[in-house]
DNA sequence: GCTTGGCACTCGACGTCTCGGAGTGCCAGG
DNA sequence: CCTGGCACTCCGAGACGTCGAGTGCCAAGC
């Protein structure tokens, strides 16, 4: 009964407080929500709150804040999944659905999902590994010149020029085209890798253009590089941090341009589908840690090839925010599926 | 005589508020730099400087602060060419030496930029319309799906998927390949696109697939897309306006994510080899009157394929800025040239 | 036992005021 | 034309008082 209203006091701080980001006070509360009880109750819930650590006051005599344990709460128990307007979702898809490659699809969502929210958009490229061979181009720039161009489903296209110590013949080019695309098409990039190397072992009488194709193949393939792409978008939203800012915004804007930082904020991510939100220092990033973190998995299929999501203080409406997340990700993975 | 004086004090000014970020007084002057002379002889050279509009007082009764006019006078007349040390030097060359593909080195010259200027670094990729075309590759992914593959001369990759109303026979494709790249390889682009035009004119009888693929490579090489793309860095160095932010960080911010904005901010810029700086409303876009910018072309063979540059308060260190940009400039062009 | 109104108390925000110092402009003398 | 001196201006920091929002606690009421 009491813990009940608790809870909506709770409930009523947190969503005040992202409002008007300031510390909310008693009487402010019953009048602005239809709680039919008196400030004193009020004040009692309050007191018991902090104690609890759901609250904190920044000095006596002002109202409360919640606490990352309160957001916590908030998040976990409290807040009404708040689904967008019509209006919204027809300018989610309509907005996505020009993107005519990769590139522009990972740069609309990071734009889209940065004005959705009002928040700082992450959006990590699709990673290489789950994703298959769709073709592999071998061309000639010059007799002893190769350029090797890799395809991958998700639209992604690496490509290596490759040195050879003597002319390849025409027809040999062929060839070896024709083997790689036997040997790969199809495959997912784990098995292509294995079956590179089986391709380049059977190789009698041992050729040195093939040897050194294959090897760069499977460079690209494992490039590491290739799986640390990730699209920022939004970061004028920072400078909304109305308050302290040298101290806070600056060693932000440093960690969002290191993209490998990024990386392991977004990564720790979770299946399509479910939204993870850590706030505050739950995260593993120290810089991260006075803000939260709203992340889910997307890609074709229900199969999260990699992940998007927001970073904005922890004093922001999670439940619009989650929302937003969820609903860019499902577009954007139908996109890939229809690619 | 006592103009020469004068100028050595503009310079001074220059010097010492660029230094401090602080209004500098005429005892301050003396001290710091040579000056044979009494402060009260400086006042009067300041004063009149002032009325010829090269200072400001913030105040009454403040020390003088360099207008616009006043870098712009000390930028072409008064700033000695500062080299950059063996070290910076050495360090630019084998921090760009790494780069695998184009936007590698983009993207490592945004990062050696803004760190070598502590500004914000704007660099675009090479336009598209001064490139010659490498290579086109068809690749058919079904009988009825092509894949069109661009590869121009300076690195870049465009690739397009294009669907037929009926299948194409793989030697028709064939055919289609080498017709495609007999007419364009090595061609600049615009003269490429009107081969491709004189191509599919002259095909008779007329084929539907073929018309198909020469649209899609028309498109990708007048895709303003294309010749859009830019990369920014060092955007935390924004963080170090100590001043007012939230009034004049916010809207920089915004301007630095909208990239064709920053395209008209690179956009005049000049012929390689000459550093472009551009001094707070000298520019044409309002959100950067209140900032400088230096640019310089860039490209191999000294062709200059696209422009860089930073975006820094008008209070900057202008002699080392230019160095720093001319140097990268440079670097990145060798490296073109290179491969 | 929970709720409520009352009351004294705390503490930051804000405006006013004062004071010191840095810097200027001007003038008269070298 | 330079220089030292001098009066003046004005910003910024600190001290101070006031105001109001908000709290904690207590005793009374349901």
């Amino acid at each position: 009964m009491q813990e009940e209203r608790r809870l909506a006091v709770l409930r009523a701080i947190v969503q005040d407080y992202v409002a008007t980001e300031e510390p909310v006070g008693s009487k402010a509360l019953v009048e602005r929500h239809g709680l039919n009880v008196s400030p004193a109750t009020v004040r009692n819930d309050m007191a018991a709150l902090e104690e609890e650590g759901y609250l904190t006051q920044p000095h006596t005599s002002a109202g409360r804040v919640p606490t990352d344990k309160g957001y916590r709460l908030f998040v976990d128990r409290l807040g009404a999944v708040k689904p967008l307007s019509v209006a919204e979702k027809r300018a989610i898809a309509s907005f996505l659905d020009g993107a005519v490659d990769l590139d522009d699809v990972v740069s609309r969502s990071v734009r889209l999902l940065s004005q959705l929210t009002r928040q700082v958009a992450v959006v990590q490229y699709p990673v290489l590994s789950r994703s298959t061979v769709r073709h592999v181009e071998v061309v000639a720039l010059a007799p002893d010149r190769l350029l090797v161009i890799l395809i991958l489903s998700t639209g992604r296209v690496e490509q290596r020029v490759v040195d050879l110590d003597a002319d390849l013949p025409d027809d040999d080019l062929a060839r070896l085209r024709s083997r790689l695309n036997l040997s790969v098409t199809g495959e997912v990039i784990g098995a292509a890798v294995t079956a590179l190397g089986d391709l380049a072992a059977a190789d009698e009488p041992h050729d040195a253009a093939t040897a050194a194709v294959v090897q760069v193949l499977v460079d690209a393939m494992s490039d590491h590089r290739s799986d640390e792409r990730v699209a920022v978008g939004g970061a004028a939203n920072l400078a909304r941090y109305g308050d302290s800012f040298d101290s806070a915004v600056r060693p932000l804007l440093e960690a969002l341009e290191e993209h490998v930082v990024l990386l392991q904020l977004l990564g720790e991510a979770s299946a399509s589908g479910t939204v993870t939100v850590r706030i505050g220092a739950e995260g593993p990033i120290e810089e991260f840690a006075s803000t939260s973190v709203v992340t889910t998995g997307y890609g074709p299929h229900d199969d999260a090839l990699a992940t998007l999501g927001i970073v904005g203080p922890t004093r922001m409406d999670y439940p619009g925010t989650m929302a937003a997340v969820r609903a860019v990700s499902r577009y954007v993975s139908r996109i890939l599926d229809e690619s």
